[in-house]
DNA sequence: ATCGTTCTCGTGATCGTTCACGGGCAAATT
DNA sequence: AATTTGCCCGTGAACGATCACGAGAACGAT
């Protein structure tokens, strides 16, 4: 009625439960009883509590109603780079789940540095998140073991935990099994001196994908050669330099194996610099199938990785463990899909018979 | 000490600021008071309570803090699409100076739907961020002029707000200069029939862009002819469309401007569907330099955007009229640059004398 | 010896909500 | 008629911190 705008004054008190209390004439609580829908109330009464929210525009304040129900509606997404379009595309997905379900999402970058990754981490437990999912994480086994013994509901993507654990979740994609699959399809197409330009140690993908790697090599009857394998930050840059360095150190490579897309791009750019041509000369294959993929030149074959559906289960697996913290949930594993573009073809022959 | 782990116990009560009191000897103010620096303490009894404080492993719960003091060091962060390359750069500057400061980040994808950007900036509200950064809305003038009167603090970004006031901030770029910067360029090449693929009419970019090039194409004589104008969704595929629509239906173009570099690699695609080569038929130019431009066939010519320093900058200035919001600001506006590379290129010889 | 300052610290109230408990009332039961 | 049952609803006390206020101690000045 006498709502008077005083628009000039220093401090516009918010409307509290205790105010629609009083203009439906009923007690604090019969008015939280009518929001939450918690305890019985009659119809008539929740109506009448319905209509004084509506008619004064309150809204419960979620600070006071965590301090209260220790539950805060938000969950922590920690990721390395938010840039790199594999994340981006987990974290839209994460997003879609999280906000249906009414959850707000903190998002995390940690720059790919373990250090920042305990800061964020402990950033967000003092900011009471419900839960959090870990992408990626690049801590040590013993880092990341502190951190699940925190007993918090958490979610790993990337990275199978040792054991399974009540109120721990984990999603992962099937790297070796892929990785091994991409040695098996260059090997059909005529290639025997495959390298990998993998990912950073810490990077348990980078791990399985090389395991994935030396196996599927092993079984096409090929040595695995120490050599043919390095290391590289899942950047376009780093991709670059670890094929340029692979291609000038043994030119009888024919195919590259690269970590993940933005290292592959490297992988071609270091070979058209050595005067290289993809796919003729040296193929490439990459991992993620990122948005641009398809539009690259060439068009990258790659390993299509269910980036959205990633999140989305990560974030339904939390969303469950915060409803349940004493769930024991089965890990997810989630496959992999080779993409044939351009980017790899037959192996050139004057290297088919070496 | 005898801190036992009760592994199984049913609740692990945390360790309050009333348990450091005890352990130190004082009141809970004077832990306050060590721990915010706030009000007067000696040295000794500092010290002595944060040993407490240590020992305890004390950390202060930012719910009840952000109860009492109605700050809870979160900011939110609305975005159209983070799988945008470009707002993931945008969210990663507003990342960095928003940790640095010790803030948290809400980040909210609207999927350029107006009806979800309301209620996503509910739900932040309800969460009661200290402020929220605006990326690129899709509001209306009147529903974005209402969520500006809630006065909080808000930083626009990509949409200048009508008139200077105090609690908002806006950090944009000289679309429209840019884009008539483009067409002279163009011009340069000896083009004359330059088509806009523009963005959709409730981003503002995309309005200030077809204005800059209208004013652009009047500059060089052009007769302004608006069946050489499209709207497109910022995507590849609109792009395509876009473009496959405008080339058909007028084959005397020879030059297309992007709404963004999205859209301009669906303008490419377009291109070589109806069997023209880029740029030697036509020239296509995008916007914001996205990380792939370089990479893509051909290497985009596109007006790069300070992308992370866009987002840096609103969230300095977001993180000031938090500070004081009675503060009034300088809108800030940034200047795109003309990254000349393959996909823009002299105008066909045959048009040429058109 | 008394007073006033300055420095240090503690007490109670407060933020806005939910939880545990108990009281009242009507209908149904003995 | 007295008692039980089940449905509503309200009262006080959390939750964990900070703020306003005031009290006590130490100190020098008068």
């Amino acid at each position: 009625m006498n709502d008077h705008e005083n628009d000039n004054g220093p401090r516009i008190r918010a409307v509290t439960i205790a105010d629609v209390a009083l203009r439906a004439g009923v007690s604090r609580q019969t008015v939280s009883r009518a929001i939450n829908g918690r305890g019985e109330i009659s119809a008539t009464t929740r109506e009448r509590v319905l209509a004084a929210v509506r008619e004064l525009g309150y809204r419960p304040n979620s600070i006071a109603r965590g301090l209260k129900t220790r539950r805060t509606l938000t969950i922590g997404l920690v990721v390395p780079d938010i840039a790199n379009p594999f994340f981006a595309e987990v974290a839209r997905g994460g997003f879609e789940v999280a906000h249906r379900e009414g959850y707000g999402v903190l998002l995390c970058n940690t720059d790919e540095a373990p250090a920042q990754e305990m800061v964020v981490l402990q950033m967000l437990a003092d900011h009471r998140v419900d839960g959090v999912v870990l992408c990626s994480s690049r801590l040590s086994e013993s880092q990341l073991q502190s951190v699940i013994e925190r007993r918090r509901p958490l979610v790993v993507v990337n990275r199978t935990p040792q054991r399974r654990l009540a109120g721990l979740g984990s999603v992962s994609v099937a790297d070796s099994e892929d990785a091994r699959r991409v040695v098996h399809y260059l090997h059909g197409l005529g290639h025997r001196a495959i390298a990998l330009v993998g990912g950073v140690g810490a990077s348990q993908s980078s791990r399985g994908r090389r395991e994935g790697y030396a196996l599927g090599m092993a079984q096409i009857g090929q040595p695995v050669a120490p050599e043919w394998v390095v290391e590289s930050l899942p950047n376009v840059d780093a991709g670059r330099r670890g094929a340029a360095a692979l291609l000038s150190a043994h030119p009888e490579i024919t195919a590259l194996l690269a970590f993940n897309d933005l290292v592959a791009v490297g992988c071609v750019q270091a070979c058209q610099a050595a005067g290289l041509q993809v796919p003729e000369d040296v193929s490439v294959v990459g991992w993620d199938d990122i948005l641009f993929a398809p539009y690259l030149s060439p068009p990258l074959t790659t390993v299509r990785l269910p980036k959205t559906e990633i999140g989305a289960r990560a974030m339904t697996l939390l969303l469950a463990l915060i409803r349940d913290p004493e769930l024991v949930l089965d890990p997810i594993e989630l496959d992999g899909e080779l993409i044939a573009r351009k980017s790899a073809g037959p192996a050139p022959a004057h290297h088919h018979s070496a």
